[in-house]
RNA sequence: GGAGCUGUGGUGAAGUUGGAGUUCACGCCGGCCUGUCACGCCGGAGGUCGCGGGUUCGAGUCCCGUCAGCUCCGCCA
């Protein structure tokens, strides 16, 4: 062979090139040996297609041919005849076609893999992290690895095109007490100091506002030290976005227009602007989250006003007692038997709820404990506020407002998955608003800030940061998908009177806040223009994208639930030297066993 | 930190009431086979039943503990 390079790519090839002589390279995807005749499907990164050797053709290529095996590397060179009519594969991309191989060079030989390279393999995920490459081999894996990074050149054409400019913020950066725990890297020159890897670059991108560089992205990495889910990873992607000078409601638009166009250009998918806005407020009282899946209705009902002195006991003394009384209607489900009531209302305890009442509206009349206890007229007006028909099933929990909203916002999820409510091939997005700015930490006996303490409260809001912080709302936003938060941002305060009643609403004193975050302080005395930003999940984009449930599928080398690395075996103990150098002496792992 | 589920040749599963590492499919190895593409046929190899302890004459199976993976709660924007 002249360069056993190839001239072509396996999935390309087709009809257009019957008769040329191509080079083609890969892994064995299979071999099919019918003693004389012996088929390949060799499978690049591009796709796979057939390679025929037959000693008639060439003696040595075929005996060559006969000692392959799976994912072996190889170069095959060889011209490209058409199949005969009975031996075209419409399975196959390049079923039509095939190599016929005149010339092999095995470049690698391979051991028996642990699983196979194809799609639907049915392997525990343990094996597939331990052997990550060979996962990553299989069309699908690829595929979306592809799909992440059109997305990730989606982004940053959008936002070059828009005047935003990319710059690195360190990754070795200061520990800060609030939010996240944070990974910790010693320093080997300060005894005794550590830095933090970023939890976000949040700080670094509000000062570059301040250096004046209007508008900023960075596709960067993050890390987080909590416990995972199927949805977080402790290191993971964010598309962080920051601009000077700008209308919330024009950052708002451009940041619809930038998530519309990597949907567009990626799956094609039309997204209709403008997004659709829900206030936290009413985002929890309509689904009882603030990520709610607009996928489907089945909202939250309000109907402590009309049970608010009903004959059933639970709900007049929940709402005389501050409570609500709350209910879903989970369409055609009256037929339920009574074990699938049971285990709906075992699902609400688990959840917090004190127990789940229900109402049948069944043809022969009512059914369910509640029934006999509710007056005609309160039927009557909760079958209008339910919109209740003849095989509906409403479903109530009565508690403190955030247990009802809570508990039913989940109860809602579960239906929408048990009830196939949910259109698996639709994407709607929300912005969800006016989130509260503070949380009060009752263990600490102080407020918090929900999203970071330089979040902008609402103009009408100001004043309540002295009075009643709780009620003070946020100008910040999270862009919401299906039930996944995938962006949240906000604008900042760059005022210094707005920013000091801020950290007296924390508790701080200007010294303390000083302490913490004298830098950024100082910084803002020198003219920090009006900002805001968000930061994208750019992860969790991905794997809505490409339609998956979780997403170590959509990273190369995730971690597991325990943030441990199967291929790598990180984390793992170190040497003497390194610790020594570092100054770190490790603690004897305390004993599990508890004394009697 | 807590709860649930899972762990049996390389892979996926089955294993009943506690009675022989037992079965099936895929893969692997060898042989035969010139139109296969889930190739076919014949033969073969391959096991720390996650690990440790206990109960028992006897444990894949029952009990306790532990490890790993997954999902969820707590945690996390």
């Amino acid at each position: 062979m002249k360069s056993v390079y190839r001239t072509h790519h396996c999935g390309q090839l087709d009809k257009s090139h019957v008769g040329q002589e191509v080079v083609i390279n890969g892994w064995v995807q299979k071999r099919r040996d019918l003693g004389g005749l012996i088929f390949l499907d060799l499978r690049d990164r591009s796709g796979v297609v057939q390679v025929v050797f037959n000693p008639e053709i060439s003696e040595e290529a075929a005996r060559l041919a006969d000692k392959v095996r799976s994912q072996y590397v190889l170069a095959i060179r060889g011209e490209v005849i058409e199949r005969s009519p009975d031996t075209i594969n419409p399975k196959m991309k390049t079923g039509e076609i095939e190599v016929q191989g005149k010339e092999l060079e095995v470049l690698n030989e391979s051991k028996t893999p642990p699983f196979m390279i194809e799609d639907d393999v049915d392997v525990d995920e343990t094996v597939r992290l331990k052997y990550r490459y060979l996962d990553l081999r299989r069309p699908v894996m690829q595929r979306t690895l592809q799909l992440r990074h059109q997305a990730m050149q989606v982004a940053r054409r959008f936002l070059d095109r828009n005047g935003f400019v990319e710059v690195e913020t360190p990754m070795l950066t200061k520990s800060t007490p609030e939010g996240a725990r944070d990974y910790l890297v010693p320093s080997r020159v300060h005894h005794g100091e550590f830095y933090a890897l970023p939890q976000s670059p949040q700080i670094f991108k509000q000062l570059l506002m301040v250096s004046g560089m209007e508008r900023y992205f960075q596709i960067v990495r993050c890390f987080r030290d909590e416990d995972l889910r199927a949805d977080r990873q402790p290191e993971f992607t964010q598309i962080d976005i920051e601009a000077s000078f700008l209308e919330p409601e024009q950052f708002l638009s451009m940041m619809e227009e930038l998530v519309a166009e990597l949907f567009q250009e990626t799956i094609g998918l039309d997204v209709p602007r403008p997004f659709q806005r829900l206030t936290y407020q009413e985002a929890m009282e309509r689904y009882g989250s603030d990520k709610p899946d607009l996928r489907f209705g089945m909202e939250l009902v309000d109907l402590s006003e009309i049970v608010k002195e009903s004959g059933f006991k639970v709900f007049a003394s929940t709402v005389s007692g501050g409570g609500k009384v709350k209910a879903i209607n989970a369409k055609g489900s009256a037929g339920w038997s009574r074990k699938e009531v049971d285990q709906w209302g075992q699902t609400a305890q688990e959840l917090g709820a004190k127990g789940l009442a229900w109402l049948a509206f069944k043809e022969e009349g009512l059914k369910g404990p509640v029934a006999k206890f509710l007056s005609e007229d309160e039927v009557a007006q909760i079958g209008r506020a339910m919109d209740a028909q003849t095989g509906d099933m409403i479903l109530f929990v009565a508690d403190k407002p955030q247990t009802v909203n809570d508990v039913l916002g989940e109860l809602r999820l579960r239906l929408g998955k048990s009830l196939n409510l949910i259109d698996e091939k639709a994407f709607r997005f929300a912005w969800i608003t006016e989130f509260p700015l503070l949380t009060y930490d009752e263990e600490d006996g102080r407020y918090y800030a929900n999203h970071h303490p330089f979040t902008m409260p609402m103009e009408e809001d100001i004043p309540l940061l002295e009075t009643d912080p709780g009620k003070v709302r946020a100008q910040a936003y999270d862009m919401v998908l299906n039930g996944y938060e995938i962006g949240g941002g906000s604008q900042r305060i760059h005022r210094r009177e707005v920013q000091e009643a801020m950290f007296k609403a924390l508790g701080f004193t200007m010294e303390e806040a000083r302490e913490q975050f004298g830098f950024m302080m100082d910084a803002f005395e020198y003219g920090a223009p009006p900002h805001g930003g968000i930061a994208f999940g750019f992860d969790r984009i991905v794997m809505l994208l490409a339609g998956r449930n979780n997403l170590r599928d959509c990273i190369a080398f995730p971690k597991t639930a325990s943030a441990s690395c199967l291929m790598t075996e990180a984390p793992s103990p170190v040497d003497e030297k390194q610790l020594d150098e570092l100054h770190i002496q490790v603690k004897e792992k305390p004993s599990h066993k508890k004394e009697i």
